[in-house]
DNA sequence: CAGTGAGCGAGCTTCCGCTTGACTT
């Protein structure tokens, strides 16, 4: 019988854990929170001061049973979740589940996994903190409040199965609101001039880049400018140096490390948290959903131990770092290598790529200084008052730069700034060319998932552990789609200096190329419309922030939680009931013009199944039509004709094998149905006009590939096929996918392998759809 | 996976933050 029960939230760490405690000591986890609201229902009792409704999570039954056996063979239970709000609330949960007297447990909390700090924390227990858990419970309430009661607003006016939140209704606002600017944004043209100068530099000639640090307006200015160059004289006027110096960045956050794997790496944020979990759970890393920039005495020590062995004792320089977000609450590290001396760990290549990014991070963050020498060359120009600029960058020192260099969002690849060849003042500098280029203005950046994630942080909105969730709601939900779309041609005007005369062009560059970005949707842009009309309070980007002032002040004992919640929600009910009530229903409805043929009133709108185009009205006599709109077209922008066109779709193509040709956009695009059998139709190919042969071509393409896909039939049912796939071959039976056993050839599986097969699996395999269903509902 | 959209009305959808598995076509 073991004495003492320990319980903490993860349980890598509860086995870490383990090794430090005797044998009186036996350490398990509660996986997170074990309790939580009715999923289904609310689960506050409004009438009665908001006392909430909490119910053993459906996945945390086992774990309360088998801790609450564990619990009363204890002596003592050390409830040892992390030290912030949730991890307060998880302990209080804890002893409210497994019915703890409070003679019975102890709270501890430690800020590191090291012997010294767990055995310190069990010196020092106290009780649970009320205030904590009630500011907890404050914020449970009033997400739940703001989320189950917008949602069923927006079922109503906007489209079933939608939601709203504090936290993803703000993130999509974000998304919505910088497309706004893109679209509105008004790109002005200037015209950039930089030149090439040639010096002699130990008998070698060395070119010299130099910039205009002015723009000019117009192309008769950079005309006007080019030709006061053509017999200029061009001098050295002045050599100006100074120091300047780098400092590291601090060691990894959530939010950090998944801006920087996104950048580097090219990690979507829910892969690089995957993957950081992987290391986390072998031991390779600490703890990977935190707001720290903390790191622990022993890391610092071991970090600049293993700074000093691999480059010497002028690198090292420690450092501690102070987190500046909002809202931060600590109960972690910063994420770091477990073991500072350990420069390559993972089991796969992807694994290896974030655990170097850490290590590299962490350690540059305890280096020194890079030491740099600026230099600024102002040339001067013998026919006009404008002057010319090179800049120079010598580095003196690489410290930390001899690792690690964060890298930024800027789009802008602007050269980095060279060495200068030696320069002297009034040294005579000999023009090689000078080129004038039309350059335009660029709208603000489009979020990465990465940029979002960083944004939200900055206002204060989400945790560490919602972030790459959040992510994924307002894609799931289709309010943002992650895209990446190919760039237009655009003209620009080239003038050239060189040899004494002028030569003008006009060049081609490829500008708008956006790599996996996020655009709003149609949904997206109606409901944020909706929320903002309607409750601009909540989608206010301070809400979060002011409502987390409350939660202090909770926390500090100075306000009572129902109150809060109370103050907020007597308002925000009364303009849920009001808008219900008289809001109209809410489609983001634009009329379009009439239909030339039956002179009815065209719209677009959002229906319940999306973005669609309607000719004529719901109370006409006539039923009106309706028309979904394709993937690439948005209800702002569609025109008339572009709604009409629509409506001519599906279209018959023609007969072939005695079957119609049918072309017509379905929801993964444009497709041709033949013989009740789908084939896409590739990018080029309009389902308006794709012609006969040319489906034919389609078709028997298709067919081809598909004999291809076949490795083996059997005569003796001709619907058991051993298939090729993305994924290796498989067994193809009765329209079911059945994985093939290992150990054998594909194409040496006998018909009564796969009879066997299909029976032996039929338990475990589920078809699509239902498997689809289970899984959408684990994750709600 | 390849429609649908009115209206009727049933029954469903939904939040944020803690944590891991069990899924793999």
């Amino acid at each position: 019988m073991v004495k003492n029960l320990v319980i903490v939230e993860s349980p890598a760490k509860a086995k870490t854990i383990e090794g430090f405690l005797g044998k009186e000591y036996l350490v398990k986890s509660s996986y997170g929170h074990v309790r939580d609201l009715s999923k289904t229902k609310l689960g506050i009792d409004i009438e009665n001061n908001y006392a909430p409704i909490y119910e053993i999570s459906e996945d945390k039954k086992n774990v309360i049973s088998e801790l609450k056996k564990l619990s009363k063979q204890a002596e003592t239970v050390w409830l040892a979740t992390d030290e912030d709000r949730e991890g307060e609330a998880i302990s209080w949960h804890l002893a409210e589940s497994l019915k703890l007297d409070d003679s019975k447990y102890k709270r501890i909390v430690f800020h590191e996994i090291t012997k010294n700090a767990i055995q310190n924390a069990i010196a020092q227990p106290r009780g649970i903190d009320e205030n904590l858990v009630n500011a907890q419970q404050a914020r449970r309430v009033l997400d739940r409040l703001v989320g189950f009661e917008l949602s069923p607003l927006l079922w109503k006016k906007v489209k079933p199965a939608l939601s709203a939140g504090r936290v993803q209704s703000v993130a999509v606002r974000l998304i919505v609101e910088r497309e706004k600017e893109i679209q509105e944004f008004k790109s002005s043209n200037s015209y950039k001039v930089n030149a090439l100068f040639e010096v002699n530099h130990n008998g070698q000639p060395v070119i010299l880049k130099a910039e205009l640090p002015q723009r000019f307006s117009n192309k008769k200015q950079a005309l006007e400018f080019l030709e006061k160059c053509i017999n200029a004289k061009f001098t050295v006027e002045e050599v100006e140096t100074k120091p300047a110096k780098k400092s590291p960045a601090a060691p990894f956050t959530t939010s950090t490390l998944q801006q920087e794997a996104s950048r580097k790496l090219g990690f979507s944020v829910s892969r690089t948290m995957m993957i950081a979990q992987k290391l986390y759970e072998s031991g390779k890393i600490t703890y990977m959903r935190t707001d720290s920039v903390n790191l622990s005495n022993t890391a610092i020590a071991m970090a600049s131990e293993m700074i000093e062995k691999s480059f010497g004792k002028e690198y090292v320089k420690t450092r501690r770092y102070a987190t500046k977000t909002k809202g931060a609450q600590e109960a972690h590290e910063a994420i770091r290598p477990t073991y500072m001396n350990v420069a390559q760990a993972g089991a796969d290549e992807s694994e290896r790529k974030l655990y170097e990014l850490i290590w590299k991070r962490t350690l540059a963050s305890q280096m020194s200084d890079a030491l740099l020498e600026k230099t600024n060359v102002t040339i001067g120009i013998s026919t006009t008052n404008e002057k010319f600029s090179a800049t120079g960058e010598v580095l003196k020192f690489e410290g930390f730069l001899k690792v690690y260099l964060e890298s930024t969002d800027d789009e802008d690849e602007d050269v980095q700034a060279g060495i200068l060849p030696p320069l002297k003042k009034n040294q005579p500098l000999l023009m090689k060319e000078i080129v004038a280029q039309e350059r335009f203005s660029k709208h603000p950046p489009r979020y990465t998932e990465a940029s979002l994630v960083k944004k939200l942080e900055e206002l204060g909105i989400g945790r560490p552990s919602t972030y790459a969730p959040t992510i994924s709601t307002i894609q799931k939900r289709e309010y943002v789609v992650k895209e990446s779309r190919e760039g237009a041609k655009r003209d620009y005007d080239y003038l050239v200096l060189k040899n004494s005369s002028i030569q003008e062009a006009r060049k081609t560059e490829i500008t708008g190329v956006e790599k996996n970005k996020l655009f709003p949707t149609d949904i997206g842009i109606v409901v944020n419309s909706f929320l903002m009309e309607y409750f601009i309070e909540i989608m206010d980007y301070n809400f979060t922030a002011s409502v987390e002032k409350e939660f202090d002040e909770i926390a500090q004992g100075l306000k009572q939680w129902t109150k809060v919640i109370d103050d907020f929600y007597s308002s925000f009910h009364d303009k849920v009931e009001n808008t219900l009530q008289t809001a109209d229903k809410f489609s983001g409805e634009r009329h379009l013009g009439k239909d030339p043929k039956t002179g009815k009133d065209v719209f677009a709108r959002i229906g319940r199944f999306g973005p669609m185009v309607q000719i004529g009205h719901a109370e006409d006599e006539e039923k009106p039509l309706f028309a979904g709109l394709r993937k690439d077209q948005s209800l702002e922008t569609i025109s008339l004709e572009e709604a009409l066109d629509l409506f001519k779709l599906p279209r018959t193509v023609g007969v072939y094998e005695g079957k119609d040709i049918v072309a017509a956009v379905g929801r993964f695009g444009p497709y041709l149905r033949h013989d009740s059998k789908f084939y896409s139709l590739p990018k080029d190919d309009d389902p308006l006009i794709v012609e006969l042969d040319r489906s034919i071509n389609i078709i028997e393409e298709k067919r081809e590939k598909d004999r291809q896909k076949v490795i083996r039939e059997f005569t003796e049912n001709e619907n058991y096929k051993i298939l090729k796939g993305r994924w290796g071959a498989y067994l193809s039976a009765d329209g079911k996918n059945y994985k093939l056993p290992k150990g054998k050839e594909p194409q040496d599986f006998s018909y009564e392998d796969c009879v066997k097969i299909v029976k032996e699996g039929t338990s475990t395999k589920k078809t699509r759809t239902t498997r689809k269903k289970a899984s959408n509902r684990k994750k709600n």
